[in-house]
DNA sequence: ACCTGAACACCGTTCAAGT
DNA sequence: ACCTGAACACCGTTCAAGT
């Protein structure tokens, strides 16, 4: 163990820093624990476990995180800022409209797919309701339009009825079926219902054509 | 504790006790499993606690299931069971056709709902692989036709498709969309995130409908 | 055949104590 | 300000022993 060249902080600037024991205890905490649901599954999440493999005593977590409860509610909170950034990029890259509206649902179960253990504590029913509560306040709070991922899925359909390609309906109606649709297939991809990357693009790209279909506004 | 006249029993009809002590403890074990999710969740369910409830040992439980996860197994499998035959039930009562379809997605939705418990225990996540293989052979060596729950969405859209009313997209695939909507709905409706009793009809409703127009033959 | 009680190796969490 | 070690009240599971 040398000891290395420390960088000056600012006050207020508190950039990251890669060595966990004397650095950034809580984002180690937070990377460790995603690490290890990806690995084994939720309940194998042990604060014993992610203690000894950061080289840290078992209750060093105390300090940053009230309880185990509050450090699964960091993982969700932090799968929700990056789901919301994802999809807001896909959106944006299609050039928003009908094509941007696809990317999003295929930006939506991939999200899901590749970070299958945020997803998990997102939706799997591990947090009590008073945290899930707090999360969402945090997460329409910190961004800028004061929308969370459901709010810029409402907003995506109003533009489209706006431009007449989607049937005016309620939009927080159709928000929540088609976030029905995406979870749902998420949830069949994500659970090894489905074998092959491939197999989950085929049914993806089926399932929005469909829904796309279905909430269409009928030619008059 | 008065001793209570027990009915004679023939060989082979061992029909259900009310008292579990002596009566048919995997039954009563079973029902106080289901009893303790639903009112407490999945994560409180303990062998302990369930043993003290029932006026038995904590470990009296393994002289009927190998392990808790087996416990859990057979909610699951329970909830298999029931799920298909409530759909089975609406699907014949309503005629079967398009009206039946969405009697079988309206019943599936209440399932999920009135048996949130079995629900979370089927789809939360909570089976290892092997024993959710295990399920679906049982499931399926159990049914006189030899089709689970998703067999006999399939063969009800087969049906369809020879009727007319169903466009030729190939069954399975149809079924996995489908599956994903009435999927999506229930998890939004068991979580909470949807208020009252009418709401939940409501939402349902108009997804059968626009699941409907998506996946109509169209007409030439 | 069915159930018990003690024992074991694990948990999350608290708290006084260390630096 | 941040971390540790012992302690507490819980877990699931095993196994020899009871009836």
């Amino acid at each position: 163990m040398g000891c290395m060249a420390r960088p000056v902080r600012r006050s207020g600037t508190r950039q990251p820093s890669k060595r966990y024991h004397h650095g950034d205890l809580p984002r180690a905490l937070l990377h460790e624990a995603v690490h290890t649901i990806q690995r084994d599954g939720v309940e194998a999440l042990t604060l014993r476990g992610v203690g000894d493999r950061l080289g840290v005593s078992r209750t060093a977590l105390y300090r940053h995180f009230t309880s185990k409860q509050a450090l699964l509610a960091s993982v969700a909170s932090e799968g929700f800022r990056m789901l919301r950034q994802e999809l807001d990029e896909a959106w944006t890259a299609a050039g928003r409209g009908a094509a941007g509206f696809e990317a999003m649902g295929r930006a939506y179960v991939r999200f899901a797919v590749r970070h299958s253990s945020h997803y998990r504590v997102m939706f799997g029913g591990h947090l009590d309701p008073s945290q899930r509560q707090a999360i969402a306040d945090d997460q329409r709070a910190n961004s800028r339009d004061e929308s969370d991922a459901f709010g810029m899925l409402v907003q995506a359909i109003v533009e489209q009825q706006q431009q007449g390609i989607v049937r005016p309906d309620d939009p927080q109606t159709l928000a929540l079926y088609i976030w029905s649709v995406v979870h749902g297939v998420a949830m069949l991809a994500i659970d090894r219902l489905l074998e092959s990357p491939r197999e989950i693009e085929e049914l993806i790209g089926f399932a929005l054509e469909r829904m796309r279909t279905g909430i269409a506004l009928p030619k008059s």
